[in-house]
DNA sequence: TTCGTTAATGAGTGATTACTCACTTTTATT
DNA sequence: AATAAAAGTGAGTAATCACTCATTAACGAA
């Protein structure tokens, strides 16, 4: 019940409020975990179906291709995993009034998508796996990035580097250096070693202490 | 030439040395573009036969599946990738007398894994697109991991931390900041962004910088 | 050259693929 | 209860899949 409404809320994408059956429910969930399991491509539609419990025509009456099916599940996670960085209260209370500290602004950052991640893992692995195949995903995620995650990162960087908080690098390359080390953490942690025993708080506490001082300024 | 040389060097995995014909060396160069551009699953026999330009037999006379094929292509790798840490010249010279400096171990762990993604971009695509669907090689990535990469690497972190050149942080820990950082920037230069126009040199120093001063011990 | 061995071929195989469509069932509205 | 629209079905289809095998070509040692 939850899950279905978890899982309906993130299809939405928060565009037009688009009924889903609970057939179409099903087929969702039973592509995602087989996607997530066996790859996009060598999942067939039968297999979804008959681990959906419906027919296969179903499938094509909601989904014209398998394709389609895809982009279905994966698109909308694109726009939801840059999130933190829309017009929302969580963007406009950490880029638009950047906090002071950028380690307060580097902890809710790493806070907040550890908990998406954890709640979406297969869908971004699904993500992870399909993107490099697909010109269209790369597109969309090019153009969610450029227009609402790099102007933002990018500002609150440079009111830090102004603050002596952050080292005199390009932006890109301290983008580059966050983003590899968080979303590394994140990787290894849900996907490459899910069933090891983690102490997240520490972990997570260690993270951001290597990326603030491997950026910070304290000396050359 | 020099292409058939090195990729003959590569697949032989420094064991027997078995003579590749030279159908089945374009067979190979043929399969290992092929899969990097649109993956293992959706890439046919009979596509790889025509690419290779010979008839789709051949490539069963050699290999006697599809997956036997890709694992020809990709076993290697692993073993390859973790090659410094291996009774090389390199490892002794890196590993059994650990430099003094943490940051010399660093700058040639960096320096040598640079150029070998440089030169095996392709194939380790291959490699991290196939690894999360076959059991067989993530049981050999951990195997070569726990036998070669563990101890050596463990060994020189402790060393380090006994001078108090590094932080106290478990080593695992330790180990997955310094992988996670140098292997985002490998992917970032050679898979997401390779066209970018890149100042290796600076980069590398900045990644090396930032390890080097996330890990430090200089403040709490 | 001769001959035995290995490499290479390509038409052929059954299985599986994504997808269609004529039809039945369910749902919503009155 | 009647009816129209939407959801669901499953047998059917052409195409493609990985793989086989009888046959031919190329090669190396005598």
């Amino acid at each position: 019940m939850a899950e279905h409404d978890h899982l309906q809320q993130l299809l939405e994408a928060g565009d037009e409020e688009l009924k889903l059956t609970k057939k179409q429910v099903k087929i969702l969930e039973a592509a995602i975990e087989m996607f997530a399991e066996k790859g996009y491509a060598s999942t067939s539609t039968s297999e979804i179906a008959q681990k959906a419990g419906v027919a296969e025509g179903t499938i094509f009456r909601h989904y014209r291709t398998k394709k389609e099916l895809l982009m279905a599940i994966v698109s909308p996670v694109i726009s939801k995993f840059a999130m933190p960085f829309f017009a929302t209260h969580f963007a406009r209370q950490v880029f638009e009034g950047p906090p002071a500290q950028f380690e307060d602004l580097l902890k809710k950052l790493i806070y907040n998508r550890f908990e998406f991640v954890k709640e979406n893992a297969p869908l971004l692995k699904i993500l992870l796996q399909e993107v490099s195949f697909h010109p269209e995903l790369q597109q969309h995620f090019q153009e969610v990035f450029a227009a609402k995650v790099l102007p933002k990162f990018e500002e609150a960087i440079q009111t830090y580097q102004q603050n002596d908080q952050i080292i005199q690098y390009p932006s890109p390359t301290i983008m580059r250096m966050i983003m590899t080390t968080i979303i590394g953490f994140l990787i290894t942690r849900f996907l490459i070693m899910p069933d090891h025993e983690w102490d997240d708080q520490a972990e997570i506490d260690r993270t951001v202490h290597f990326i603030l001082h491997g950026l910070g300024e304290q000396n050359t």
